[in-house]
DNA sequence: TATTTCTCTGCAAAGGTTTGCGGAAAGGTT
DNA sequence: AACCTTTCCGCAAACCTTTGCAGAGAAATA
């Protein structure tokens, strides 16, 4: 029932700890007899070596952590899978903490993430941050960090991002060459950085086209289900002219084509539908939902590779990787080319 | 850029360490002066307290391990976030493995969990672990340790479960009392003791209206997308008098539903559908699909407290928690009353 | 003044590992 | 017989914290 460590096999086997830690970790020193009678009672006794020990020599805990918005978000969970895969490889454990989109606990988790001596931390800023100064203690104490997906521009620090300003500028673009003219943006919360990029890529798109935007088309929402329901009803009433629809996320465009089927409208006939992320049920809807792909595994193993590429480089320049999307049209825009 | 620690406090204050720890920990054998510069200087230097040396001093980290299939389903993501609540309010912290289903995979995090000093672990097994030594091993060791979702027959320990057997027995029979004869159940691989236990309560059901079960309409099927779309496609063309499927998981019910769509089957008129774990697409299909609700969210959070009653008691008897699932009617099953 | 009491602080051990260095024993060489 | 190598192993420090116990100094009491 004892805890087993080097000190129980040592005093066994009547020889000292450090031999018995040479011998476990087969040092040219040690004889093999010696090690063989060690290696031998150590799976007698199962023993397993304390980490804890080991990370407090080291001055730092084989873990990264992980701080997302909730991890019930297919993106995040999918990137977080990257993460682990390429942690796993390097022996590193994951410390995942979820904000919940609250800034003052993600301030906490931050701060025992630090008194838990993380090697680094990966993460995506919640919807509510709008200070930075515990995103600066990081980097005060030179711990690896990276940002990922929700950007956050006051920072400078290595970043795994796509180019959201593009993505939905190109996705309008496509709208306006199938012949759609009243195109509306659905945003997510005001302060969320990505959700403005992706909102200045739709005004550049139609203003190059010289289309006079019209803010009524132009909305926020909250995350909440319910925020989501009603800010879609609130613009299918107020602006019946729409005939197309970009929106911050894919759990927006889903009720959005879901509300906008229940009215009787066609889709993509009368309104035509992008959302963002590509999640699984986009495929299994009628008709399936166009969305940009973004590629959250891969830019989860990014993430995980530029904190070990910082670990192990004593003099690092930040990075910053920008991963390729790609709109992937479905039938919410298929149609669409002919209006 | 020196790591900062109770040693460098007290030099700099020219106390001892001792009186630093003390200090921050508001002890009254400290005087209010002494605490004073103390908590200021701690504040300046923006000290963080080690938790690696705290752990080591009590031999257990304050974390908990969580190996789960893959986060990205989301009864896991949804599970995972209830444990998050719970353990943070403790103050814990979060170990997250994936076992990807691999049986060796989920060996090797067991074993590193244990490395680690995990104060507790949450398991849900893998379809394909089909020994159970390692899990043994947690028990030998006096780890708390709590199965969930996915439970394990042959491991006697604490659990928190729903009655798959009597869901899906209850399930069957409202497919009955619909005048539906013809049923179907599509498992999960064939190791997976859930989708067993569904499969006899499915069975049960026939059996008690003197239905002679038909070997042909039940079938089994991996997790990937490509397989589920053989499986069902294949169940399809071979048993074209199926007139309701009930399904493992949402993910076969759904791609059930669009295949069976795409081949002009009216549903739920021609074949009633109803799936497992209430999945948050199931209600943008077309049309929504009926799914046996799970509580994932609690599961997590009972399993959690489970570790910490664990963890408390001296003496702990092992305990099983039996929650409540609920079958969420939707079109998919609500034209079934009338055949 | 001598003794007791009280207030505050420091010493040292413990937790499990790794590792530089020194040294004992054995064998080999001159 | 004296010396040098080689082979194998143990000592002790370091990582950072908490905490029982002892002790120093001051104040209070007899």
């Amino acid at each position: 029932m004892e805890e087993i460590s080097l000190k129980t096999i040592a005093n066994r086997l009547g020889i000292s700890i450090s031999t018995v830690s040479r011998a476990l970790r087969n040092h040219p020193d040690i004889r093999e007899e010696t090690k063989r009678a060690v290696v031998q009672l150590a799976e007698e006794l199962e023993y397993e070596p304390n980490h804890l020990a080991f990370q407090l020599l080291r001055r730092k805990s084989n873990s990264i952590g992980v701080i997302v918005p909730k991890i019930s978000y297919p993106l995040y969970a999918e990137a977080i899978s990257g993460i682990e895969a390429v942690a796993e490889a390097q022996g590193y454990q994951l410390l995942i903490c979820q904000s919940n989109e609250d800034y003052q606990k993600e301030i906490k988790q931050i701060n025992s993430l630090i008194a838990s001596r993380v090697s680094g931390i990966i993460l995506s800023v919640s919807a509510h941050t709008t200070q930075y100064d515990h995103l600066l203690r990081i980097q005060t104490r030179n711990i690896p960090f990276v940002l990922f997906n929700r950007d956050c521009e006051q920072i400078s620090c290595s970043k795994v991002l796509i180019d959201n300003y593009k993505a939905a500028y190109e996705a309008v673009n496509q709208l306006l060459a199938a012949g759609r003219h009243h195109i509306g943006f659905m945003g997510g919360p005001p302060h969320l950085q990505i959700s403005l990029r992706r909102e200045a890529g739709y005004r550049a798109a139609l203003q190059e086209r010289g289309i006079t935007i019209n803010e009524d088309l132009i909305r926020q929402v909250e995350f909440s289900r319910e925020a989501i329901r009603q800010g879609v009803t609130n613009l299918l009433d107020e602006a019946p002219q729409l005939d197309a629809l970009i929106t911050y996320s894919d759990q927006i465009a889903q009720w959005a084509l879901v509300l906008a089927r229940q009215r009787g409208l066609r889709i993509p006939q009368d309104l035509a539908l992008i959302g963002f992320n590509d999640e699984p049920a986009d495929e299994l809807l009628e008709p399936s939902l166009s969305s940009v792909r973004q590629p959250a595994y891969e830019m989860g193993a990014e993430a995980a590779r530029l904190i070990f590429k910082e670990l192990q480089s004593t003099k690092f320049a930040y990075e910053k990787i920008i991963l390729e999307s790609r709109l992937i049209h479905r039938g919410s825009t298929w149609g669409s080319a002919g209006g």
